[in-house]
RNA sequence: GGACAGGUGGCGGAGUGGUCGAACGCGCCGGUCUCGAAAACCGGAGUGCCGGCAACGGCACCGUGGGUUCGAAUCCCACCCUGUCCGCCA
């Protein structure tokens, strides 16, 4: 969601963020609606204030008992004409709240994702010859079922049995003590089903809709826990914070993926339900950036302790989400599939988000919109693949990294 | 799900049609007093929007949305939420 008054101050510059998202000049069209929307407000106001002065005075004739007057008074309002700025209102917040987030000015320009710049690479892709994909590994050890999941669900869900399933479990136990014990994140344990306020405040709605499972009443279920943690301070004043405030999550995470048919449909990459930990940070707008990078690098902190081939990309204009002023996609390196996939997204929303939900910090006797930030900390289920392709065995078995055998009760190799 | 009770400012709590944005208490901020503090006293203090360079003026908000009325925190309707009891249940 964008300041009207920021608007006003500086259209053309407000054009030129909009161009680099592809869209044509939208400050005509705005400021169109916000000048029938100011005349509205102050005509129908002063209107508003007319009759209330009225009121008053027939309150008072009453009183002394004057009700000719009063009747006199009561013929004058009768004759004021009702005027209200609602429809104003309503288009010039609809109009703002469709136009994507104003890039950082660092974000490269370009289309797709070909435009991307890879900013830095830990480990090398490794060609392991005869490696196999995460799907063959887990059917062949008889813990990774497809054919069970579809007569259950449908495609593209899992039933995941066995070691495999306690790999998946110690997967997020493991991310989610690690941010907590180590990068200050707080635990939060959060609805998964929400309203559509929520998920107006983190922009995915109304305009994606399509992307998400909506339940027979008025509840959708959450795409990310970056819904629920972020909206934990909606609608909410607080002090100005001294540090960031730092939510993490492990939670189900429900995609209808509409728009991806044909997109991934061997495997567990592209489910429509996984589980993810995220992360989400709250901040002042001299934070975010300094913030950001930290996030991030608690994502990459992850990926290498679990032993995987990563690297770092920063989204060009293009590839950037509706919301973020700033993305870098973290890939991972998948020696079956021979290819870089995506494993965690670390977005600085800035003031976009906050305005929409209303968040905000006092700073003396201002109330300033606070900064929103939200990573995956990282994907669970593209997690459980990549450990599983990295660290398969010519016999076809799994080692399983060092720092999640705590977590397996000590078990070192899966199948 | 059923029956009652209730949703008012940071908190507690008045207010049942006419200067009510809202008494009072607590808490909070500033000041006086004090070597300093406490106490006491004085003053201040909600959010958003419109107009204005500003001073300031105006509009809206007492769970949410409608309605009645010249006028609604107060009356009516619907919904949401909370508490208590009953039922059901992980």
């Amino acid at each position: 969601m964008h300041d009207i008054r920021a608007l006003r101050a500086d259209p053309a510059g407000f054009d030129a963020a909009m161009a680099r998202r592809g869209l044509p000049p939208q400050s005509p069209a705005l400021l169109a609606l916000d000048e029938a929307r100011r005349a509205a407000v102050t005509a129908a106001e002063s209107a508003q204030a007319r009759r209330n002065a009225l009121s008053r005075e027939i309150g008072a004739a009453m009183k002394r008992g004057d009700a000719e007057g009063a009747a006199r008074l009561k013929a004058e309002v009768a004759a004021l004409a009702a005027a209200t700025a609602d429809a104003e209102d309503v288009a010039l917040e609809a109009a703002l709240a469709a136009l994507p987030n104003i890039l950082d000015p660092e974000v490269p320009e370009g289309r797709d994702e070909s435009a991307n710049v890879v900013l830095h690479q830990h480990g090398t892709p490794r060609d392991l010859p005869g490696a196999k994909e995460h799907w063959e590994l887990g059917e062949a050890m008889g813990l990774m079922d497809f054919e069970a999941a579809a007569r259950l669900s449908g495609s593209r869900f899992v039933v995941l049995k066995g070691a495999l399933a306690r790999l998946e479990r110690a997967l997020g136990q493991w991310m989610l003590d690690l941010h907590v014990a180590e990068h200050g994140y707080e635990e939060v344990s959060p609805p998964v089903l929400v309203k559509r306020d929520a998920l107006f405040g983190t922009n995915q709605l109304p305009k994606f809709e399509e992307d998400l499972f909506r339940t027979t009443g008025e509840h959708y279920l959450i795409p990310t826990a970056e819904v629920p943690l972020t909206n934990l301070l909606r609608e909410q004043i607080i002090p100005e914070p001294a540090q960031p405030i730092r939510y993490t999550a492990l939670t189900p995470c429900f995609r209808s993926e509409a728009g991806a048919a044909g997109r991934d449909t061997r495997g567990m990459l592209r489910q429509h339900q996984f589980s993810k930990v995220e992360m989400v940070s709250l901040c002042t707008p001299e934070q975010s950036d300094a913030e950001h990078e930290r996030m991030t690098a608690c994502a990459e902190r992850v990926l290498t302790e679990l032993g995987l081939s990563w690297r770092r990309v920063l989204l060009c204009a293009g590839d950037t989400g509706f919301g973020a002023a700033r993305t870098h996609d973290l890939e991972v390196w998948l020696p079956g599939q021979k290819a870089w996939r995506e494993i965690s997204s670390c977005s600085n929303t800035r003031a976009f988000q906050a305005r929409r939900m209303k968040a905000r910090f006092r700073r003396g006797k201002e109330n300033l919109f606070l900064h929103t930030l939200n990573g995956s900390g990282v994907a669970v289920g593209r997690a459980l693949i990549a450990v599983m392709e990295t660290h398969q065995q010519p016999d076809g078995s799994i080692a399983v990294p060092g720092v999640l055998r705590p977590f397996m009760r000590g078990q070192e190799r899966i199948g």
